[in-house]
Order: C-alpha cells, then sequence, then structure tokens
DNA sequence: CCCAAGATCCACT
DNA sequence: GTGGATCTTGGGA
C-alpha cells in the first residue's frame, strides 16, 4: 500500500466514475481511511452493496425520489452518502453521475490501521466484531453525518490502493426483504472467505 | 404536529 | 432465530 508522511494516498476522482456494480467490485480490497484529531483508523474494504435508483425498490432513490436526506445522491461520484438507520449512521460512496442517483454501501472491513483506536471506539477488544457490519465501521473509523457530501478523493475520509482480491462472491443484499423483486438481486459483493464479513450468505456465484 | 418505518446491532433462547 | 433499543426522516393531517 502507498504511503505519504504516515498517511495514505487517495485514488483520484475519476476512480469513481464507473458504472455502479463495477465500482462495487472494484471497492473489494480497497483501503477506507479516516483521519481525525484522535488519530488515524483505516481499513481494508470487505463487503459492499450496489443501490441503483430510480429503478430500484430498495434504493432510497427509488422514482428519483429527491429529499433533504438523499440530495446528494445526485450530485457527482465520489461523494460520501450518509444517513442514520436506528442508532447507526450508514456509509455510502455515491456513483452513477449528476442526476444519477446510485451508491454504493460500504458493509464491512477487515482492520488494518488505527487498530486500537478501533477498540477505544466500540468499547470491544475483538477483533473480528469492530468493522464486521455498516453501523459498526463507521462507529470504529469515526464516521458521522458530518461527513455527509464530504469528497472521497482528498483527507480526511478518503479511499487509498489497498490488495485485489483473488475471488468475490456474489449474493443478494442484506435487511431490505420489504422491497419486492428488489430483495432478489445478485447486487452483494464480498471478498470471498474473508472472516471480517457481516453476514454468512451463500453466494450466487463467484468471480475468479 | 403525529406517527410509522427503517440498507442495524446485540443479547438472549 | 427472535425481539427490543432508540431516533431520524418524511409523508400525511
Amino acid at each position: 500500500m502507498s504511503k505519504l508522511d504516515g498517511k495514505f494516498v487517495p485514488l483520484p476522482e475519476g476512480f469513481y466514475e464507473q458504472p455502479t456494480l463495477l465500482l462495487a467490485k472494484s471497492l473489494l480490497g480497497c483501503l477506507l481511511v479516516k483521519e481525525t484529531d484522535e488519530g488515524v483508523a483505516a481499513g481494508y474494504i470487505v463487503e459492499t452493496e450496489a443501490y441503483i435508483g430510480p429503478d430500484d425498490k430498495a434504493a432510497h432513490s427509488y422514482k428519483n425520489r429527491r429529499t433533504v436526506r438523499t440530495e446528494v445522491m445526485f450530485q457527482r461520484s465520489g461523494l460520501v452518502y450518509s444517513y442514520l438507520m436506528h442508532t447507526h449512521c450508514l456509509f455510502n460512496i455515491v456513483s452513477g453521475g449528476v442526476e444519477k442517483p446510485e451508491a454504493v454501501l460500504i458493509r464491512a472491513l477487515e482492520p488494518v490501521y488505527g487498530i486500537e483506536l478501533m477498540k477505544e471506539r466500540r468499547g470491544i477488544e475483538d477483533l473480528k466484531r469492530l468493522t464486521n457490519g455498516p453501523g459498526n465501521l463507521t462507529k470504529s473509523l469515526g464516521i458521522t453525518m458530518e461527513d455527509y457530501g464530504h469528497q472521497l478523493f482528498i483527507p480526511p475520509l478518503y479511499i487509498a490502493k489497498g490488495f485485489s482480491p483473488t475471488s468475490i462472491s456474489v449474493g443478494k443484499r442484506i435487511g431490505i426483504d420489504n422491497s419486492e423483486e428488489a430483495r432478489d438481486y445478485p447486487w452483494r459483493f464480498w471478498v470471498s472467505n474473508n472472516k471480517y464479513v457481516s453476514r454468512h450468505q451463500k453466494s450466487l456465484y463467484v468471480i475468479t
């Protein structure tokens, strides 16, 4: 991984200008980094989901639904779409381009850097549970609603080069059982056999 | 203003 | 596998 002054090098804006399903797969293995006054925390992305409004019933932007919350999804690719779910903040990357409200939800990381800080923020010691879910990883990295709309190609919140997965598993998205036919779309991607993935699920197929 | 729903997590059985 | 915690958002009155 490339490092500069103890920090990492953000991927350029152009990285985010690829079709959402490709981006969701390209993000696997990349390093998600958050720098704060408390320190730097980072982890490899090991699980993602694609949300492709306006035709995706599971997406907040279904039917081009444009509200205060979803506004950033209509902006340019590479911005942060964060939102609150119960007591948790969930982190998404805007994709699709201007007026195409699509996004990739980051569902799990493999802890890499700043692990002690993550343990403090989470109040637990178990490495496996630090970032194994969309609500857990934002808490470990210190990602909040203040990051809404941030440009991911510049600090303090950005994505850097990581590793290239040898195998990617594909399955149905999690937690959208009320979204009718959209529940079956094969738009969940994870690094095969990675132990930090949020849930075990039978893969529909594997990409090698 | 009121209220229902939710891209979750954890403890418990 | 199930249920409760907990609170914001958005739609409707």
